[in-house]
DNA sequence: TGAGGTGGGTTCATTCGGCGAACCGACCGC
DNA sequence: GCGGTCGGTTCGCCGAATGAACCCACCTCA
């Protein structure tokens, strides 16, 4: 029951026939190192944050960030550059512009959701959790895995992942210790 | 139908550390502000993704992400700190630790196996994703949000914030433009 | 007997990126 | 024509990240 978060370390081929022992030393890519390549900094996360909360102007980052401003223009411009959010200009005259989210960047809610309840959860110094409630009922909200097949959520360890092009059944750790594991 | 991820605002950074005997402004800190504080770190939240693909000892960490050495010690350091890890003598004579996730760590999956997702569908150039399965029945992993009083699953646009000393009507913001929103 | 390898670090010098301060320009109201 | 707002850019400093080198205890192999 291991918990597999990423494709193939080596090369996306298939990670056992193919010889990466021979020249690359880095692996190209797992789809967690290019979602932080995009938004793995801290200030971008919390810039992200302040957008899902309705902030679109620079003025406005600034300040409740406290950022210092080249700092913020860079981050601006990455974000857009990577298609995460959209300038858009909202008067003429003095050229006004505002920062939206696309919606890739209003995917990336779930994981600013799981961020924050994480944190919640095990970081409150005192400090009242954030309750998230569906807004049409109202009733707290619950983050989780689904299985749709079996119509019914489950913890992380029951997950396991299965690689594109190799063995489809589930990778399996002889050594991992439950104890550690899912539930406490 | 804005989706307020943070609690109360103010203050980003160095959310550990900071003097909390400076009484200062009220709301010290966020609940993701928080969390970053601990894996808010393009190198910690590698290590935690290899750490939950099995990873354990410090040359294998160092190796699989062509890490620094002292980056790597202090990560780890600071992630023990944090509770995040424990570090393990598993064997003697020549001492020899490794570190694995604590129940706090494990509980991190729904925020990187969301990033994870996110990656593969936004950023995915060439590679192929990663299917996440439920592990008894091998059928594919979904992650969302629920509701346990409608019994079912809806997206970030369905989500409100209440916060425990404010109101406790959902934010609602009144220009929020829903073309940049929820669904594609 | 030692040569080389492994695991888990620390110390040190250098480079890189974050930061605050200052500046800029187009507009506004007054 | 004075100060204020908005959205930046340039500049210089400094602390943090980094790679290289070193350390040490142990093991294998010859």
């Amino acid at each position: 029951m291991v918990v597999t978060l990423s494709g193939p370390t080596t090369e996306p081929t298939s990670a056992a026939d193919l010889d990466p022992a021979a020249g690359e030393v880095a692996p190209p890519d797992c789809s967690i190192a290019r979602a932080l390549g995009v938004i793995g900094d801290r200030w971008t996360i919390l810039i992200m944050r302040d957008a899902f909360r309705g902030i679109r102007r620079f003025d406005d980052f600034r300040r409740d960030l406290d950022i210092a401003r080249p700092v913020l223009a860079d981050r601006l411009r990455k974000l857009v550059d990577a298609g995460v959010m959209v300038k858009r200009r909202y008067q003429t005259h003095p050229e006004r512009f505002e920062y939206r989210l696309t919606p890739m960047g209003m995917e990336l809610s779930p994981a600013l959701v799981a961020l924050m309840r994480w944190g919640d959860r095990w970081l409150n110094d005192g400090h009242p959790p954030t309750i998230l409630v569906h807004e049409p009922c109202g009733s707290e909200l619950e983050q989780g895995f689904w299985c749709r097949t079996c119509q019914q959520t489950f913890s992380p360890g029951d997950i396991a992942s299965r690689h594109p092009h190799s063995d489809p059944h589930t990778d399996h750790d002889p050594d991992h210790d439950p104890a550690t594991g899912a539930t406490r």
